[in-house]
DNA sequence: TCCTTTCTCGAAACCGGTTTCGAAGCTTTG
DNA sequence: CAAAGCTTCGAAACCGGTTTCGAGAAAGGA
């Protein structure tokens, strides 16, 4: 009985309060059978299980869920680690993704724990202390680098985990990705129409496979049409805007400057596009400038920065499905999902001023 | 006993995997023993507290969270929800905010719970069940409205939270604000210094309680300086670019448009310069635009923006305190914190073309 | 009418920890 | 040397659920 009586029939309307051995006692039934009337066992009389359901709705009962996943042997909770920030963040696309994965993840009853690496770590640890701690069922790791330590250690702990992005042993995990080479070729092979034969490029840094992947869709296009591949016209990078910047000046400074540079990422078009402005080039009429990634902010400056964008909400929602899969049966093969890019013409390029040669052609 | 038996002495690499009833049979101890030898308590010997410290370090014993959680009757996971995306965002607040209080929630032991609410159901429900499934603790609030229905809900039910910004009932409840009243007094002081005397002001929804506030500090600063206020100076705004783009428009092609507009956020300020470009005007030499938010981007737009700053990730961090302290201590005063924004001159402001008159003397 | 099936539910173990209580054994005190 | 006091640990309850097993009652069949 409970020490607090006001009335036979107490409207009890604070919520979390009543635990199930509350409605069994209240219902003159056994904590097991109102578990199982309440989860659907088939050993349990409709009328039984209807005054069950009844009792439980009018007390708002909800079970405890630590008590549940305990029982169940389970979390019901991915896991999602944020790269340090970068002192500059320029980017929605962590909150749009950690958007779009929460959803997806809600509609499968599971719980999305966030959390954040600090710098000093190394970046196994904060996985490897919510594996031992069993907080989690499964990881979501985006922004792969080519030989990932956490994909490494969590293929060794056999613990499931789906990729945004390839690593080097993309074999033997399930992943997402945007095919940013297939974008690069686009991009380069667009850029070439509108008659380009110097293009720049300014990367990513070496860390992230994508960012090679784009540099490899870059140089590929070059190839297929003919035109020579410059060293000096491909500058590192690091992603941000201050990187942009410094690659540009390298690239406009030279004596035979290029009509068009491609960007791996959007923060960096942005740094090209100031650097161009201060060196006094004029977009697109002097420079093309082509970015990636879509931040929304593009098509506000001016001129509006054309750039190759996906979807993020969708990018979230396959991996989510492609680890709830895996979750389901572990022992399925090995799937993976290559999304692409699209690109969207915002006004940042076009024709270059003055078309020294024809050479190309000969290829197209 | 094991039933997997490879020697005397297997070294048990794979993580997570030894129970606290492991340790205590291979100890020659209860669990209950082992427990309060782990957790410092006083009735244990040193040499028993010594063995037990050094067999769990050995075999890598981590307790099961859920397990623990259950039996202290906490989750020592906080709850964030999302607001529903906007479809273009372009600030990173939101990644920065998640990366700060994750940061500054592990310090204290505390998970990061991010659930995203979707916008058919009540903007309630995703904090309702979070509280009756006991999944949180407590619960971090940003972007508040005045009347703010989720700050009604957790009031009611006596749930801990702190929120990012104020609300109706701010003295019942733990907030941490930032001074969006005296930022907007001071950047609408610093355009009239300039000489501006025609200000245009783009403001947030009327659902938004802070960009009230920064109304509230624009109109305030007019006063104190003399200027009349003029109610076609004063546009409605969403907090996106193109809800600046409309505002600009309403505003700029009035027949005396305002030499300057401020903006209650850097979105709609580079809206409201994307309709001034493409209307005619010269930025800043006859439009000066101020936004709000300190987007890094915002740096490397033509001309660079001038906002109003303030450091998310202390928000994050004293938001967190605020809230560690509710947790502890649960019926200690309501206290806040009010930090404020800084102007950080970039280029997008700038003296008016033309100074027709100088009344304003009269009051500086 | 009696035996076998089937339906329905209670009892109890279990998940993996924490915490309270009390009882040994050992040391101190009178 | 006995009573009292400490130290140290075992036993057991507990957190709030889930799931297995088996028993009693009702229903069906011979």
């Amino acid at each position: 009985m409970n020490d607090v009586k006001a009335g036979p029939e107490e409207e009890w309307v604070k919520s979390g309060e009543v635990r199930i051995s509350d409605l069994a006692a209240e219902l003159g039934l056994t904590k097991g059978t109102v578990s199982r009337a309440l989860n659907g066992y088939e050993d349990i009389s409709k009328k039984t299980r209807k005054r069950v359901m009844e009792a439980a709705t009018k007390r708002g009962y909800v079970p405890t869920t630590q008590a549940r996943r305990l029982a169940m042997g389970l979390t019901e909770t991915i896991g999602l680690v944020l790269p340090p920030m970068p002192s500059q963040p320029v980017n929605t696309f962590v909150s749009e993704f950690i958007h779009s994965v929460s959803a997806a993840l809600h509609l499968h009853g599971y719980d999305l724990l966030v959390h954040s690496a600090n710098s000093e770590e190394s970046e196994v640890e904060p996985y490897r202390r919510l594996v031992q701690s069993r907080k989690v069922d499964g990881f979501i790791i985006f922004r792969t680098h080519e030989k990932d330590p956490r994909v490494n250690y969590l293929l060794n702990e056999g613990f499931p985990f789906v990729t945004h992005g390839r690593t080097a042993r993309m074999a033997e995990h399930d992943w997402f990705d945007i095919d940013g080479e297939k974008a690069f070729r686009d991009a380069t092979s667009h850029l070439i129409k509108l008659g380009h034969q110097r293009i720049g490029f300014v990367g990513g840094g070496r860390e992230f496979f994508s960012a090679q992947l784009r540099l490899k869709g870059f140089r590929t296009m070059l190839e297929e049409c003919c035109l020579e591949k410059v060293p000096s016209l491909e500058q590192p990078g690091d992603l941000t805007g201050q990187g942009g910047e410094i690659a540009a000046q390298n690239l406009l400074k030279q004596t035979r400057p290029p009509t068009a540079i491609l960007c791996a990422n959007d923060a960096t078009a942005l740094g090209v596009m100031k650097a161009a402005r201060e060196l006094g080039f004029n977009i697109p009429e002097e420079l093309s400038v082509i970015g990636y990634d879509g931040i929304a902010l593009g098509a506000y400056i001016d001129p509006p920065l054309t750039t190759l964008t996906f979807s993020i909400e969708e990018s979230g929602k396959e991996m989510v499905n492609l680890l709830m899969r895996r979750l389901k049966s572990p022992d399925l093969p090995v799937i993976s999902k290559l999304a692409s890019a699209i690109l969207k013409l915002r006004g940042s390029e076009g024709p270059p001023s003055s078309i020294q040669n024809k050479n190309m052609e000969n290829c197209l």
